[in-house]
DNA sequence: CATATTTAGTCCACAACGTAGACTAATTCG
DNA sequence: CGAATTAGTCTACGTTGTGGACTAAATATG
């Protein structure tokens, strides 16, 4: 597990923190970096001038000025030369998003359609098309992608990239990682784990939070010190299935009363009288509830009640700073945040000072394939190192 | 968060490196140490000179024979040199333990009382004389103690070594750590989190896996990757108030329904109509389902059954390896492992391939004193330079 | 307007640490 | 007993960060 540390390694560790404090505060000269980071100036600018030639930071023509002395020349983190590409797989829609290191999004493309009808292969084939255009375009604007993330409605085996079961879908043991074949390393990974990335970093999502999904299934990334909590296998946060009452109504995964049976999207639109949810979407229900329609304010009771509940849990289990409810809770949430927040505080006040406070994602649809993206660019201000290898040698032999 | 790192940064590093190595495989040679490491030879033996001039590993006489060619000298992590103190605090007992850097135990003491009879003052001041003594026969012998560990029942601030909220002692805000005073730093922490990592390194629990402290409160200590999760706050773990049923019996939490209310010590013992619980224990239980006892065995049933409820939402959301169940469940296991398990497997099953393993605890009631000293060992074999120079400081001024 | 002061950034000699390969030591095999 | 083999040490070297001197470019001051 651990690894023996080596010259180099302590140059990739040190060039990664110049990168993210960087880009942590906007733009820093390289002597504030020097301060922030505790290395001397000396080694600030070698490192810096590294970052420079691999087109990771950029001198801003601004300068710190002000105060009296020399002032200091400021770099940012370059948006014009990296970017990761974000796509999403859903059940009734496709994404691809192309972000740029400086997580500017520079090339949405959103494809609406309903994914059960076909078969995965030509789904996958659907995507595929979509990614490789976005590849294109991106490339022609001079940015370099250096890989791609994909988030799909499922437990997912990162290592191997396959869906396991993505019951929305239908899908059984897809190996979606490999079928893309984009050109570019693929991550795949969970609907709900990425949208709390996408959360985090594009987001209200702070250090330490509890993202809900709310789809057709369910999902919760729980986002602990900046990072994903994925569990041993990497199944964990399914919210969805805990339980709320356990003799309740049976629940398609073989238990009973779990979340899913009460705040689901199928059970919610059924208890708001819906029919034809697929028809209306979820913006008929808000219309409803605009105009005050019982059937569906009690709809947000329970289905508010329920996730207050299931979120009691989980808070009493995981201890997260703050709750994101996402999917269509965000829509839904002036009608059901408040219940939630209710449910909470009744079970968790005493125990706790106060229930965290519940918030909403402001970031729709886009959440899961903005994550997508920023996981791969994690990877680079993780080892800009690494990166600057491949760069050099696939352009140019010697960039400086 | 991430910090610069520096030659000496990496020494540290490769130095820990070299040690945790040894400590897995029991002995090593220098050679072999240079192949599971990556290191060179050189940079290997200097690394052990060092470790060996602070004592922290010594040479066996033994040597890797049977191979032709020059014959290893094994290197074993020294028990002789270095120790850390255990301590716990709970309901009705205090214990003490000086466990060696090798992991064997030095030295056991415990003493049984009522805690919740004396005022918080007194009881540290008892739990400190133990202390004492263990220290002074622990140096007498030649160890150097670094440092204690203390395991109190109920949530910590482990920054400042303050007891928020112990609600089984009857305790609020008191502020252990300084008051125990012992020469020596402490490190306070919520005593299922380290009952959890006593199992992890003395136990049966590997790198994954939920550990269930079943006291007067059930608690439960999350240990992944090798690591203790602890949540935004350190809150995390708090099984006992998950919700089984959300209308169900009121808790002393608020809350309603909660797992303790089914399983917790007290709820069991009245279910089992022991009116005395005190006074007879748990052995008084044991020996009660030995004799077939109808009521007890009822009481077995329901408390498995809300545990495999409440186990059902921690897997889900948290995704362990393996359950591990201690604290009364512990005895108690021959009559309620299965009816966990069952109920586990039922709620599973689908969505997971199977439900986890649920193991039984082998440590008793000693868990947490030992995860408590594990806890000071893991800091000195996570930097090993830092005591190395504490050591030359204190003792030999140039100790080669 | 010239000079002192201050701050940014670079340069250079040096120190810390790991590497590579030669070298010595201690065994077994034939 | 010598060749082969493996363990461990020694030495020259490469990489990287440090520290302080030095240069650059601004503001303050008289």
């Amino acid at each position: 597990m651990a690894q023996a540390v080596r010259h180099d390694a302590m140059r990739a560790r040190n060039l990664s923190l110049v990168l993210r404090e960087v880009r942590t505060h906007g733009s820093l000269t390289r002597a504030s970096l020097a301060e922030v980071t505790g290395l001397t100036k000396t080694t600030v600018s070698k490192l810096v001038g590294d970052l420079l030639d691999a087109g990771l930071v950029v001198e801003t023509g601004a300068v710190r000025g002000g105060e009296r002395g020399r002032p200091g020349v400021e770099v940012r983190v370059s948006g014009d030369r990296v970017a990761a590409l974000g796509l999403e797989l859903n059940v009734d829609y496709l994404a691809v998003r192309v972000v740029d290191l400086a997580r500017r999004v520079r090339l949405r493309l959103t494809q609406t359609v309903d994914n059960r009808l076909s078969e995965p292969l030509d789904v996958i084939g659907d995507l595929r098309r979509l990614a490789l255009s976005a590849l294109a375009q991106a490339e022609g604007t001079g940015l370099r992608v250096v890989g791609a993330g994909l988030a799909v409605p499922g437990p997912v085996d990162v290592e191997s990239g396959e869906i396991h079961n993505a019951p929305n879908l239908g899908w059984r043991n897809v190996p979606v990682g490999t079928a893309l074949d984009l050109g570019v390393p693929i991550r795949v990974e969970n609907e709900a784990n990425l949208a709390a990335l996408g959360e985090l970093w594009f987001g209200v999502g702070r250090a330490d939070f509890l993202y809900v999904s709310g789809e057709i299934g369910i999902g919760a990334g729980l986002v602990v010190n900046g990072a994903l909590f994925r569990g041993a296998r990497g199944f964990a946060g399914e919210l969805g299935h805990v339980v709320v009452t356990p003799e309740g109504p049976q629940c398609r995964c073989g238990a009973r009363g779990c979340l899913e049976q009460y705040a689901g999207q199928d059970a919610f639109f059924e208890a708001a009288g819906d029919r034809s949810p697929y028809a209306h979407g979820i913006d008929a229900i808000v219309a409803q509830l605009e105009h005050g329609d019982a059937a569906t304010l009690a709809a947000c009771d329970k289905a508010g009640w329920a996730l207050g509940v299931a979120l009691s849990s989980a808070i009493n289990l995981v201890d997260p700073h703050t709750i994101v409810l996402g999917g269509i809770y965000a829509p839904l949430f002036p009608w059901i945040g408040g219940v939630v927040a209710e449910t909470m505080g009744g079970r968790l006040a005493q125990l706790r000072a106060q229930a965290p406070p519940v918030e909403v994602s402001q970031l729709g649809s886009e959440a899961a394939a903005l994550g997508a993206a920023g996981q791969v660019l994690e990877t680079v201000v993780a080892d800009p190192a690494a990166l600057s290898e491949r760069l050099t040698d696939r352009r140019d032999p010697a960039p400086r």
